[in-house]
Formats: structure tokens, sequence, C-alpha cells
RNA sequence: GCCGCCGUAGCUCAGCUAGGUAGAGCGGCUGGCUGUUAACCAGUCGGUCAAAGGUUCAAGUCCUUUCGGCGGCGCCA
């Protein structure tokens, strides 16, 4: 007798045979004559009954929502049962009886985040889990494609990359250190041995936003490399961008149904994207937003009335020096303009951020001390311009930004298995 | 940092406007019924009304403070 997934017998794997599958109650239903389990595991539901006259009847009334076990019998097509497929069952062994569960049909978004540990178990946790591990897969499939090296760096830093004021500070024996925001810089340095590198790790943002798209621990999928600018940039995000979509909605439409997700949207994103400067985006939004002038960042609603604009993914380019960090390039001829670009999708704004980086040691200097930052601090980085600098780009995507607009998710905590928000971290 | 909302049974909520015996559904338990589909029917168990203080003859309800949670802005991916 085979041990199959429940998946497989839905699939048609088994019809008539006897089967054992392992997992967990989800629902019983228990009548004189007949018991009906319906029992997960990793991959789907599958309604079970037990008659009375079964072998298995006196253990499968001790069952409760929860409880793990092993159980045997013939797998068969049921109109009747939710899913066409169910086990007649004439053999269960309890692994683990689980106490009276204390997820029911009624539950609040609080008390859901409460009992996180739980609530994993859930249909809907377990696909969008699975998509994200996909996602990381498509992402990886094409760095590789291009070239790219997988790199680790570390999340222990001396130094801040942005400003200091959105640190997790931390001792680290004696001596206080900081939980990375990004990984750029070590990306960075790299790129001097292995050129073209990227890494998918998490970034820490100390940051008090109390929004559906902000994490305080978020993974960011990050890549650098060198003899390269902005058209370059912009090229490869949008080509990442389009093989992780084309390729989710090709092998994982079983997830975006369930999940309810709209597919077509992912399916429909081909490069190239929309590109527009950022004075192009201060121009579109005089009417909506006249308090707006050239030099401001763009706010959410900003943004927000681009993106319902274009109703897909697109750029952003060429900032406000003044509104960008000291390692943002400018342009030699506009000082005030510094290359960076962010792409933006609707809903959630801001996925990724990137741009060419300043290479040239004396430009870098300047800018280090006009952002009132302390360039002892950023001597390992200078060297980096001291020593063979090159022209390079690179970018920082954030990973549950992205999957919160792929699956339609309603906040990015859902993208992730273990949030964390400024109010949770449990467990 | 600024602004708004919420906290009553294990869970979801009503009760607060206009102060007067703590309520319902779900879950649990007991029984009934049923190829059930978030089953259904009857009975039953279940309460620090977030906490503290105040007003009052009387506070879940009004006032103050605190704690916890959610969301919006700013900032960011």
């Amino acid at each position: 007798m085979a041990l199959v997934k429940v998946r497989e017998v839905l699939e048609e794997c088994c019809e008539g045979k006897r089967v054992s599958i392992r997992g967990w109650v989800y629902r019983k239903r228990e009548g004189k004559e007949m018991i009906f389990l319906l029992v997960r595991d990793s991959t789907a539901f599958i309604q079970c009954t037990v008659r009375r006259s079964s072998p298995a009847w006196n253990v499968a009334e001790r069952l409760t929502i929860e409880s793990s076990l092993t159980l045997e019998g013939v797998a068969k097509q049921d109109k009747r049962a939710p899913g066409g497929y169910e086990i007649s069952v004439d053999s269960i062994s309890i692994i683990g009886l689980a106490e009276v569960f204390p997820i029911a049909k009624d539950k609040s978004e609080e008390f859901i985040r409460d009992i996180r540990h739980l609530w994993l178990r859930s249909r809907r946790m377990n696909l969008v889990m699975k998509v994200r591990a996909d996602v990381l897969d498509f992402a990886r499939e094409y760095f590789k494609a291009q070239d790219f090296i997988e790199v680790s760096p570390p999340m222990f830093i001396s130094a801040a990359v942005e400003g200091g004021s959105t640190l997790f500070g931390l001792k680290y024996f004696d001596q206080d250190l900081y939980l990375t925001q990004s990984s750029q810089l070590y990306l960075e340095i790299l790129i001097y041995s292995l050129e073209n590198v990227y890494c998918i790790a998490p970034s820490f943002r100390a940051e008090k936003s109390r929004t559906i798209r902000h994490l305080t621990e978020y993974w960011h999928i990050e890549g650098e490399w060198p003899f390269a600018d902005m058209n370059d940039l912009m090229r490869f995000e949008e080509g990442l961008m389009a093989h992780v979509c084309q390729s989710a909605a090709d092998k994982c439409k079983k997830e975006f149904e369930e999940l309810g997700a709209d597919i077509t949207k992912v399916a429909q994103v081909r490069a190239p994207f929309p590109r527009i400067t950022y004075t192009e985006a201060i121009e579109k939004l005089k009417t909506k937003n006249p308090k707006l002038t050239w030099g401001d960042d763009l706010g959410y609603e900003d943004e927000k009335a681009l993106a319902d604009e274009f109703g897909k993914p697109f750029f952003v380019y060429d900032y406000p020096t003044a509104i960008k960090a000291f390692y943002c390039k400018t342009y030699r001829d506009k000082p005030e303009v510094a290359m960076s670009v962010d792409m933006m999708v609707p809903r959630i704004g801001e996925i990724s951020t990137g741009g060419a980086r300043e290479d040239d040691k004396d430009m870098l200097i300047k800018r280090i001390r006009e952002m009132g930052l302390n360039e002892k601090d950023y001597d390992w980085y200078l060297d980096l311009r001291r020593y063979g600098t090159v022209p390079h780009v690179g970018f920082g995507m954030g990973l549950e930004r992205l999957l919160t607009w792929m699956l339609d998710l309603e906040n990015i905590i859902d993208a992730i298995p273990f949030p964390r928000t400024t109010r949770r971290f449990y467990p």
C-alpha cells in the first residue's frame, strides 16, 4: 500500500486503490452511522469517511480538530465529496491528539495575529508561502541566467547605509553595532572581485510606520554590477520583474486561483516598462497636487496617483540630488539631479529603488560632507574608489512588497511567515 | 513624530446615544438527527465588561489617566 500525498489522490493517482495518508484533521462531522473527516497535509484537503462498521470507528470518534494521524483506506471518486475524491477509511492511528483548537470560523485580525504560530497552518498561509518560495526561485533563475553570482553579506554592521535615524542598534559584546538596512555597500565591495553579484537577505528598518506595506524586518532582493549605466539598470530590473511575474503566472496558477488573486495582471507584466523622469512626474501631478514643486519628494498619494494612471509597474527616475542618499551618482552637467530610479506598482507604490553609485572619490567625499556624515565611517567604502574605481549600478527590491502586489494581499504581513512590525514580534 | 478608530464569555459581537439584575451566535460538554459540505435541532457550561482613579444612591454605559491592538500620514522597500 502506497503512502501518498493528498494532492496525488485528488489528481487521480490511485482510483480504487488502498492508500495511506498522513496529516491533520481540519474538520470533523459526526453522525450515527458515519464520521466525515476533512484531512489536510501540506498539499491539499481530502474528505475521509469512516462507517460505524469500520474498525477505525472508535479511533475516529476520539479525534479532535488538528490532531495528527496516519490513516488507511480506499481512494475513490465521489461527487458528494468536496474536491470530488474521498477515502473510505478502515484504519486510523492517532499520532498527536489535539486539545481544543482555538481557531474557529469567527476570527478577527487581532486574534489571528496573536496566534500566528497556529494560523500558519491555514490554507491561505500555506499557499502564500509556496508562492513566496517559487518567487525566490524565479528571481534566482533570472540572476543566474544573467551571469550573477549569489553572495552572503553581513547583517551586523558598524556604519549606516542611509541616514542613522532608522537603524536598529544592538549591543555587540562591549560595542554598539546595528542591523543592516541594505546590503548595497557590501555588494559594492564584491563587484571588484565577482563583477555581477546579488543577494537575497533581510533588511531591518526602525521606521515607526503603521501601514499595510511596512515591516521592520523584510527580505531584500539586491543586485549590483560594474560597467553599467541607468539604462542597463532599468532593463535588468524590468527583465527580472517580467521573468518572476510570467513564471508565477505559468507555474502558480492553482495558488493564485485559490487565493483569489488576479493572475491576469501578473501575466501581463512585460518589458519594457513605462519610464518617466521625476520632472515629468511633477508635471503630471500638478493638477492633482498643486502644492507639489520640483525638489519635493513624492508622497505616497502622489505615487498612487501615478500608479493608478499606468495600472502596471513603471519607473520614475532622475530625482533631485537633495532628497537622495550620499552614494547616488549625479549628472556632471546637472549636479542637482541624481541617477536614481524607483519601480512603482499600483496600490503599493515603491517596490524597488536603485541607481548609479558615485564612483569618483572626491565627489563622494564632497557628498558625504554635504550630508553631514563622517567620512571616517566610510573609509573602506572610499577605498573602493581609490583602487580601480568603476561605474556601477545596483538596486534593491522588497520581496514582501512584490508579493503583496502580485497576490493582492490586504497587508504585507501575510507575505512573510513571521512578520515583525512596530508592535508585533511574537512568536 | 502627527491623526483617527477599537478593547464585553475560548472566538465573533450586541448592550453605551438616554446610567438601574451580564446578553446572543459560534466553539466546548450532554442528547437527538443527518452522505455531511462553515451541517442542523434541544439542553448545558462559560464573565476581573483591558487596568486604575473619579462623578453618582447606582457605572459595561459618563469623565480622566494608563496599557494593549488596528489603520492613515510622514519616512521607506
